[in-house]
DNA sequence: ATTTGTGCAAATCGTTTGCATCTGA
DNA sequence: TCAGATGCAAACGATTTGCACAAAT
């Protein structure tokens, strides 16, 4: 279990600049938008294309190389976490806080689940000379019928 | 185990040709071939570019794509579980029964996890209408430093 | 001035598809 | 025979890369 710190940090503004420094990231016009994008309103989970998308009619021009290089950039330095939900897509997620995931399967949608919400009472042995980076829970859904 | 009466070259029980039978697939030649790889010895995790090469090495021509098509056909029929490890790549589990799985970020390798090391002692309540398909637990690993 | 980031388009990777040909029941 | 499978190559979507240009320190 890694990763804490996760108290929603609202950024607008200048924040968004220092954050960046605060990362070694340069604050460039199209980091501070992205940031900006990322965690103006809650947390989120996206995937590249979509935050390319809504970067475009948001009125801030990019390319998608760009957006591709931001978001491994902040996932880096620890500002956002990767998710291999499934399929080709990755999405990435805003809240890099302990937690887990619900999966619909259907829509591709990916719902948090807090950490204290599922609870090992017995953890698995790593094999000799590793050592566990993460765990990741991901319980996929289905509509019922 | 005996060779099945034909064209064959690998070592294949008379059970493979039952066992896609009763699964509705029809036991060609390409099919018989990659069952008999992929049960031939224990369980697996395989790409299915790993199980194309082992095809080719093993005297079994065929294609790519067929290899393919014949991963999720046996996925579909449940005789393979689909693995989304991380990154862009699948991985197929011979071992579709309960369990979970280390993943070895070096290396893209697949541990397997009985299910019985793993245990929850709270379920989170999925949302209304939905209902759990399968969870999913992946113990990320790197080498000790 | 120097360093770092950006845009673009082409390249790459894994995977899928269309279609002509072949094969197993 | 004839539905169903296969092979091939081209198409595809997501991501990456190479390099000239632009922007930040």
């Amino acid at each position: 279990m890694l990763a804490e710190g996760g108290q929603g940090m609202t950024v607008v503004g200048p924040c968004v600049t220092s954050m960046l420094r605060k990362a070694g990231l340069r604050p460039t016009r199209q980091r501070i938008a992205l940031v900006s994008l990322l965690y103006g309103r809650g947390h989120r989970h996206v995937s590249a294309e979509a935050l390319y998308e809504e970067a475009l009619h948001a009125g801030i021009p990019l390319s998608l190389a760009t957006v591709y290089n931001a978001l491994h950039q902040f996932t880096e330095v620890g500002l956002l976490r990767e998710l291999a939900a499934d399929g080709a897509k990755s999405y990435f997620d805003t809240n890099v806080s302990d937690h887990h995931h619900f999966f619909v399967e259907a829509e591709n949608r990916m719902i948090d689940i807090p950490a204290t919400s599922v609870a090992f009472s017995d953890l698995p042995v790593p094999p000799e000379g590793m050592e566990i980076t993460r765990i990741d829970v991901v319980v996929r859904l289905r509509r019922k019928v």
